[in-house]
RNA sequence: GGCCCCGUGGUCAAGCGGUUAAGACAUCGCCCUUUCACGGCGGAGACAUGGGUUCGAUUCCCGUCGGGGUCACCA
């Protein structure tokens, strides 16, 4: 018997493999145009690392013509979670990140190139394996769970190398013929890539982030097909990058080890390899040392946490950028209204070893992006993150929206406005004092500073309500008359001649406006007082005012 | 442990044999017509370490130390 009787006996419906060369031809695009993928397990939430990933295959094929794709691999039953599928989707929808081919929802996608499940190709890969064991390139192997535990044990004893590889490979030169009975008798198996490396042999593999890295070969006669009936990861990725004509693989640099496996892999099956970029994990600082940011540890490696925080999208996306290409961030700094999309994100500039995640650095970056949008915009976000995270704050903004966007309007819109908001969350307590109810029910006492004498506070608020304050004045006037009032109750008009001579004053300008501030806000610390004057209006500071007559 | 990769301020990072070793975030000080924020100016702060090679090493080579990844019928 030979192997080709062999392989029929193994796998009897699989179809030739010409039937799928020929199904999914060449792809028809522009020179340079890159064939990208992301191809997530569906094990729960999209990680930051993941979503890090995504945004630079998209990256790539937008910026070169390219395709962009999302495939599942779901290979492992035992891992998966119910609608696994859908949450990708969604989590990379709330990114902008759309597949151009791919899973678009748990059982629906788009393309030619599909399935984009894996477990729907179980029959393609199949049919690889079947002409692998047909070559020879492949066998049935009967080692059991405990032979290969005991195997490992005598490897370690001996202090060699461990792994399923030449002689160690029980079962690599089974006769033909005695594979097929022990199938016929109903013995258990799975089908093992015969490798033709040599440990002794060196690569050279060239990684479009990594650079040249050496390698000993592959010799490690590794799974393909499991009892299951569905592929490993190495075959999967062999046969759908080949078969969907994935020019560029982008993943995680723990898949670095592999590439002498995959690179044996692509040869034995006679495709062309891809290009790889490997890319650095994203780590976390952890007493002194860093480790990879983990979801079980750390809530903001789920990027359910950005939408939580309310971090705009744009700006998780710039943060990631920034990791990606450092030079992102002079780009922008010189191309700020341009799109994303107008940036060229170049593999050869990401970092080689992994960045440590730094929330600070983030919400700056998203103090900034929020800071260019208008009073309308960060209205309309606001709502949306507050329906589903603080419907209290929900019920105020749209209970008068126009209100609101003349308070998010405050100091917005000038060459340099302001940035005290880096979330969605900030929000309320950036605006709360504007609302009368809630500024009734606040808990806080009234943070005078320096002037806490309560009648010294009732004269300044009296005497500035009745004698000074005009709702038509301009900014200039009501800034004047604050340095009047000040004069009058002995206070120093500027703050530099109060620095001075401070004996001759009680204070200064700045403790009188600061009196007006807190027993209008109840903050010491608020944007411009005649913007926030203006808004509340003459009647109703009139009722925060009365308080202290 | 084997194999592979990495090591510039607190963090992200330019740099590629000769530089006063960029820049950003953070931090500190000053200034910016009243606070805060913004902005401006300035300060402090780094080439892990030991050997080579070289007229000269942060840059090249080796060792040490440190960090990371990987060694499954998981991806």
């Amino acid at each position: 018997m030979d192997y080709k009787e062999l392989a029929d006996i193994i796998f009897p419906n699989a179809k030739e493999i010409s039937y799928y060369e020929e199904k999914y031809p060449e792809r028809d695009l522009p020179e340079g145009a890159m064939v990208t993928r992301f191809a997530p397990s569906p094990t729960g939430f999209v990680h930051i690392g993941g979503l890090f990933g995504a945004t630079v295959d998209r990256k790539m094929a937008q910026q070169t013509g390219g395709i962009f794709i999302l495939r599942i691999e779901d290979t492992d039953q035992k891992r998966e979670i119910e609608n696994g599928v859908v949450q990708i989707v969604e989590s990379l929808k709330d990114f902008d990140i759309i597949p151009d081919e791919g899973m678009t929802g748990e059982n629906s996608e788009i393309g030619n190139y599909g399935p984009y499940k894996q477990s729907e190709r179980k029959d393609i890969y199949q049919a690889y394996a079947k002409s692998l064991i047909a070559k020879g390139l492949a066998y049935p192997c009967f080692a059991t769970t405990e032979e290969l535990e005991e195997m490992r044990q005598k490897q370690e004893a001996l202090k060699i190398r461990p792994g399923y590889y030449g002689k160690w490979a029980k079962y690599r030169n089974i006769p033909a013929d005695i594979a097929a009975e022990k199938i016929k008798n109903g013995e258990n198996y799975i089908i093992r890539m015969k490798s033709q490396g040599n440990e002794n042999r060196k690569i050279r593999h060239h990684d479009l982030i990594k650079g040249n890295i050496d390698f000993p070969e592959n010799d490690q006669d590794i799974v393909i097909i499991k009892s299951d009936g569905l592929p490993t990861y190495h075959f999967a990725h062999a046969i759908d990058d080949h078969l969907m004509h994935v020019t560029h693989v982008i993943r995680g640099d723990e898949w670095v080890s592999s590439i002498p496996l995959h690179l044996e892999l692509f040869h034995l099956l006679e495709f062309k390899t891809p290009k790889y970029a490997h890319t650095a994990a994203i780590m976390k600082e952890e007493n002194g040392g860093k480790r990879k940011i983990s979801k079980r540890k750390d809530p903001e490696a789920a990027v359910s946490y950005y939408h939580e925080e309310g971090i705009p999208t744009d700006a998780v996306v710039e943060y990631l950028l920034n990791i990606a290409n450092s030079n992102f961030e002079n780009w922008r700094r010189t191309n700020q209204d341009k799109k994303i999309d107008d940036f060229q994100l170049e593999l050869n500039k990401m970092s080689v070893s992994g960045a440590v995640f730094d929330l600070v650095k983030l919400l700056d970056i998203s103090k900034n992006v929020i800071s260019k949008y208008s009073a309308e915009k960060i209205y309309e976000e606001t709502v949306v993150w507050a329906k589903r995270y603080d419907t209290e704050l929900e019920r105020l903004l749209k209970n008068d929206k126009e209100y609101a966007i003349l308070v998010f309007n405050i100091e917005r819109g000038n060459i340099k406005p302001r940035k005290d908001i880096a979330k969605w969350s900030d929000v309320k307590n950036s605006i709360i004092y504007m609302y009368d109810d809630e500024f009734d029910n606040m808990k806080e006492e009234y943070a005078f500073q320096k002037i806490t004498n309560k009648e010294e506070i009732k004269t300044i608020l009296k005497e500035y309500i009745t004698s000074y304050y005009n709702k038509e004045d301009t900014k200039q006037i009501w800034f004047d008359k604050m340095k009047d009032l000040a004069e009058k109750l002995g206070y120093a008009r500027e703050v530099k001649e109060y620095k001075q001579e401070p004996e001759r004053y009680k204070g200064h300008v700045g403790d009188i406006s600061t009196v007006l501030r807190v027993a209008l806000t109840r903050r010491a610390n608020t944007p411009d007082l005649y913007e926030i004057m203006q808004i509340i209006g003459e009647e109703r500071i009139q009722k925060r005012f009365r308080k202290w007559f």
